[in-house]
DNA sequence: ACCTGAACACCGTTCAAGT
DNA sequence: ACCTGAACACCGTTCAAGT
């Protein structure tokens, strides 16, 4: 039988939505923050939650399991990437070719250094779940903006888009990601910044034709 | 008090030498085998060293612990596939940047296919371990033999073979890897196949000088 | 000497019991 | 209705007890 201080000590309801998504803003900040702050061995569903202040059983109503909550982590930091390049994809269209590859591979490793920590940290944890889906996801989604802006460059066109557009993606990305994979200095990040854009230009005036 | 039996039944001592190599060889079998037959998620200590037909405690006296093992046979793969590369450098010393350069990229593409299923297995794993400090050395020796032909082609020379060597390898390494870690279907390999050597041979084009 | 496997600490996940 | 955290199954690792 409820005591009448419950009316009193009970929190009031708070509007359902709002709530749950300050929790799982707490939650994916607590992920991050574990992740940086002791390592990806001691990421644990406790910690995470006890970082967050609620508990386990809580976090478990809004992600069903470990895995879901670091696919969410993931795909909320992928996502913020691809938006920076789609972004720097629409504002490079019509432009003449060299100027898009250098926009492109630019925009590219700006978006990443931007976020450096978080994606080394999240890098540690990929393999841990099913990063496959969430890249070719994200391959997609880089793959039509990229196609896109190669289309519409001024000076030259593509005999397969498709195919350039994806070995451009995984190149960057992976040349990226295997530096950040290897415990990625600040130093090789930037070879990566003077050479990257020249191999892509080269790459893309090798295999384009005049229009 | 040891029974007279005891004389027939314990097997007799084998070599100690060789009976280690049998073991840790099994283990590293179970290992792999485990890992395509059950997932990542079910690769356990427990069932690795059932497979292998040793105890736990047997499999804990050749490893420290888990990642020690996972470290051992990602190093194991890693090391056979720089023997080859290495192999095709000292091959191709001497030949013009455009042989040199194809010839790199179908021996690293090549190795990396030979094993395709393991390497996508263990991809899977990858970052459990400290895959950091051995891609680390894994570049530097694969470093070391790309420098060597390139500054050996017949007729270019390279700014900064340094730089450029290692743009060589993280590029194509970090593309490999990307499409091996996104479930990687041998369609998307074929796509490198044809595209990777048009990239590296634009780039090494693009900032050789004449000889 | 060397191997075994029960035991321990800790993790992901659940769900009865609270409010 | 919603949250809590003890409880459960399972994992990595150890080490007393066997042979």
């Amino acid at each position: 039988m409820p005591a009448a201080s419950d009316r009193i000590l009970k929190p009031r309801k708070t509007p359902r939505q709002a709530r749950s998504e300050a929790t799982v803003e707490a939650i994916f900040d607590a992920t991050i923050q574990v992740l940086l702050a002791e390592g990806a061995a001691r990421l644990t569903t406790t910690r995470v939650a006890e970082r967050a202040g609620v508990s386990v059983g809580t976090m478990y109503q809004y992600f069903p399991n470990k895995q879901a909550l670091l696919h969410a982590v993931l795909k909320r930091h992928l996502d913020g990437l691809i938006d920076k390049v789609e972004k720097a994809c629409r504002a490079l269209a019509g432009e003449t070719i060299a100027v898009i590859s250098d926009g492109l591979v630019a925009a590219y490793l700006q978006a990443k250094m931007d976020s450096f920590d978080t994606a080394r940290a999240l890098y540690a944890v990929g393999a841990e779940l099913d990063l496959g889906s969430l890249q070719a996801a994200n391959s997609k989604r880089v793959g039509e903006a990229v196609m896109a802006v190669l289309t519409s460059a001024l000076d030259v066109r593509f005999e397969d888009v498709r195919v350039v557009a994806f070995t451009l993606h995984v190149t960057v990305a992976g040349a990226v990601g295997a530096v950040l994979e290897r415990g990625g200095s600040r130093a090789r990040a930037k070879i990566l910044a003077s050479e990257l854009p020249i191999m892509c230009r080269a790459y893309l005036t090798a295999v384009a034709k005049r229009k």
